[in-house]
RNA sequence: GUGGACGUAGCUCAGCUGGUAGAGCCCCGGAUUGUGAUUCCGGCCGUCGCGGGUUCGAGUCCCGUCGUCCACCCCA
């Protein structure tokens, strides 16, 4: 026996036992994306190198030292995508896909980066993904929240919250960096090690410090909403009215910095008090510069991403519970000559109704044993086919898990009597995925 | 990347101050002829994360390493 392999750090196998969670997100995210009318959009998990470091930023912890990148037989630098949006901007604008000017798309999928596994932080994870591109003003803004607000509504998930803020434009947030540097800088005997290292790097981090030595210097800093100019200011105020007149609660977060260099004005976020320091749970913002800085015309675009783990993890959590897809019949099979027969059988039920899931026994094995599995199988009806009944053309059909006596079946009328114990309707499901 | 806790059968865990491993669940088989879930009986399962060291002897002590988890960093 060799050695066995185990997983690479910080990454992990989703289980039968633990689909049904995985799958109820992916329907509802489905659903609700068809509800406000985004396409579904699939991108490559790997791209060059240099499109990250230009949108992410060079300086950002994720470029600097959790990317997953090599350098292939061909010597192209690549790069396992850390996030989405870089990679949906570039096949936007391969494609040609602005040429209508507009654009929603969303899509779904892992991603990659290297850092300390934690629960809820994983080396790859995954991530539902929107973005928006073409729309200059404050209601795309409100959409994409609302939209990932029904999404988390429609999960079943209690307990999240929602905090908005807005970084201004470029321009202004240059502004407000240099008053913030001033000030940290007259008051940088207070700072601890980590926001010294911040202030030249990115001092508006320093906001976001969960130190608690740190608050009383933080509470007194300059805000970032005072220097916004005016226009951004007036997008932010028809957000939060927009919000508002949907109904849809929220805080105003000042300090609310997100990490990535490319956001501008609106920045969102869904916190959890349930997961730990792993609190966020979807967020996202403007990047009004981000298409252009990749060669595209120039294009205003938003987008966010929700933690499929951390989402499964409330899930889990809150213990919901999901209808799990078990076989509704099992069917058994014992003699010589029922092999053919028995599969003739299956086949002939699967053919009248697409949506009947039945599992047949294979191996073979005793009534007693075929039982077992029959139960464990979590069907609803055992079917035994055994020589007595092939030799008769019938079937035995037992019920499991409810008070009815076991009835025989002629073959010819098993499709019909299967239908009307079940409630299968013909023609299967439609909206099903 | 920094600090800390933990790592024993598939799962949940026990194993006192060192004397070469146990329980429950699961799984498999049986309790007279072709019928499951209960009950009873029996059975399988571990290089005690891995590698060194101390010792006559280590799951138990020491060092290293890998992994998980917690906090920080960062972020979804």
């Amino acid at each position: 026996m060799s050695k066995i392999i185990e997983p690479l750090r910080g990454v992990h196998d989703v289980l039968p036992a633990q689909i049904a969670a995985w799958q109820h997100l992916e329907r509802i995210t489905r659903q609700v994306f068809a509800s406000y009318g985004y396409e579904e959009f699939r991108v490559p998990v790997i791209e060059q190198t240099q499109l990250f470091k230009r949108s992410i930023g060079d300086f950002t912890d994720i470029v600097e030292k959790e990317m997953f990148s090599f350098v292939d037989q061909g010597e192209d630098h690549i790069t396992l995508r850390p996030e989405a949006t870089a990679g949906i901007v570039r096949a936007v604008i391969s494609n040609g896909l602005l040429r209508d000017g507009r654009l929603r798309v969303w899509c779904m999928g892992p991603m990659f980066r290297r850092e300390r596994p934690q629960a809820g932080r994983y080396r790859q994870f995954h991530q539902v993904d929107a973005e928006a591109f073409g729309f200059e003003g404050p209601d795309i803004d409100a959409e994409m929240i609302l939209l990932s607000a029904r999404l988390l509504k429609l999960l079943g998930l209690r307990g999240v919250s929602l905090k908005v803020n807005s970084l201004g434009t470029p321009a202004s947030r240059a502004v407000y960096r240099d008053k913030l540097t001033a000030y940290f800088t007259a008051h940088a005997e207070s700072l601890d090690e980590d926001s010294k290292r911040r202030l030249t790097g990115n001092p508006l981090r320093i906001l976001d410090s969960k130190n608690p030595d740190m608050q009383r210097l933080i509470a007194a800093a300059p805000l970032l909403i005072e220097s916004l100019d005016a226009e951004s200011r007036e997008h932010f105020e028809s957000l939060c009215a927009q919000l508002r007149g949907a109904g849809v609660e929220y805080h105003v977060e000042p300090h609310l910095v997100r990490g990535l260099d490319y956001y501008t004005r609106t920045v969102f976020e869904w916190t959890t008090d349930q997961l730990g320091s792993q609190s966020t749970v979807c967020a996202g913002g403007r990047y009004d510069g981000l298409v252009a800085q990749l060669g595209g015309v120039d294009t205003p675009g938003i987008g966010w991403a929700m933690g499929q783990e951390r989402i499964v993890m409330l899930l889990e959590k809150q213990n919901l519970e999901f209808s799990k897809r078990r076989p509704q019949l099992y069917l058994v099979l014992v003699g010589e000559q029922t092999g053919i027969p028995g599969l003739q059988l299956a086949e002939q039920l699967r053919d009248a109704w697409p949506d009947l899931s039945l599992q047949i026994n294979l191996g073979g094995g005793s009534f007693k044993t075929q039982f077992k599995r029959a139960d464990k199988s979590g069907a609803e009806f055992a079917l035994v086919l055994g020589d007595d009944e092939a030799a008769r053309g019938v079937v035995a059909v037992k019920a499991l898990r409810r008070e009815m006596a076991q009835e025989e079946c002629p073959v010819e009328r098993i499709s019909e009597r299967i239908g009307n114990l079940l409630g299968l309707k013909k023609g299967g499901e439609r909206n099903h995925g």
